[in-house]
DNA sequence: AACCGCATCGGCCGAACGGCCGATCTCTAA
DNA sequence: TTAGAGATCGGCCGTTCGGCCGATGCGGTT
């Protein structure tokens, strides 16, 4: 009713579980699809992988909305190729706009959920970093290129300076850092987000 | 104007550069800031790390306003400590809800840029798995260990196995995943989950 | 019984790594 | 002006890594 009450949005289909709504939606191709976690038959996950997941040619858009909003239903339906998320308790706005944003190509999650999504996106500083002693800008350099498996010679060739001086930038990071070889290097910068 | 006529929101303050949005805020501790990145004298990104930044005791709400959704703008912001993320196309109805959402300290993100946070949040999935050629349990088991640092020598003791074997499964995760050396074996390990 | 994938082990050897020493140059701050 | 931090470079040396050969045993499948 809050859906079909929008002059841009008409809904087409409403179904009782997962399999009925993978077969209607094949068969009326609609712009987006709403699914809920809980369905029968079929997981709404489920759903979402058959429909959008990795892999599918001309994946629908796909909108979660549950009232559970635990992470591993979180990631998980993000995984399966979901553009949105949404929480019931979002109010109608949030639905309203979520499809839209869906329709468009874009994503809309529910603020509750978004905060915590953000705190593992971009607030990756963590307790390994050297808190009383920063790496230089220099040395992240260095860093960047060992964690994604550069030798020596080639972060040499990259930065435009001798062997020397990348072993010399090494020794300092190992201080630095508190670790042993390049591998922790590259663990580190993992784990921190100084890659991605 | 579009905020002030909310029932539940008032606008107490509206100032033309950083220095004086800092001064105000500090002044009249509103719930939400709503800040561009574009500003004379401070940029946005410098107010929110000053007024929500990392190790700031009583943190701000800050909302970022802009134009721009370049990424670099983006991870920028959140990583300063913004809790939403608007792009100036988004209307007034997500700006509104922007502001609700950070008051309850939840954060909203542009549906444009939330779709492109998704792609780097949720889709880990990546090209360089081992399709056609899946590694084995136990290769996993030094995948693992060696994507947190562990020499050979310590694999070997970890797995009660010998310094042999371990070069061996070495040599054969080399080939399936068609890297060269142990740290690209780290990347690939953090990048497709096998560790985290 | 024969085959094959997997795990296990050994030896050899060149290349890469990491530690340790010292050195010069530039820029900034005291 | 002096002191310090950072970036740059070189040499030496022992350890680790990674490639390449081979070998055994064990559990499945054909």
């Amino acid at each position: 009713m809050i859906l079909d009450a929008q002059p841009d949005i008409e809904v087409v289909a409403a179904v009782a579980d997962g399999a009925e709504a993978v077969a209607q939606a094949r068969r009326l191709r609609p712009d987006v699809c709403l699914l809920d976690i809980r369905m029968p038959k079929l997981d709404g996950l489920e759903v979402t992988r058959v429909l959008a997941g990795p892999g599918v040619e001309n994946p629908f858009r796909v909108v979660i909305v549950t009232t559970f909003d635990l992470d591993e239903y979180v990631y998980g339906a993000l995984r399966s190729g979901a553009t949105g998320f949404l929480l019931k308790d979002s109010g109608p706005t949030l639905l309203i706009e979520a499809v839209r944003a869906a329709a468009a190509g874009d994503a809309l999650v529910s603020p509750s959920v978004t905060v915590r999504l953000l705190q593992h996106v971009a607030q990756p500083r963590r307790a390994p970093a050297p808190v009383n002693d920063p790496l230089t800008d220099r040395e992240l350099d260095v860093v960047r290129l060992i964690a994604r498996g550069r030798t020596n010679q080639e972060v040499a060739a990259e930065l435009f300076v001798s062997l020397s001086t990348v072993k010399t930038h090494l020794g300092s990071i190992f201080a630095k850092l508190g670790v042993r070889n390049r591998v922790e290097i590259a663990a580190w910068a993992w784990e921190s987000g100084v890659v991605s």
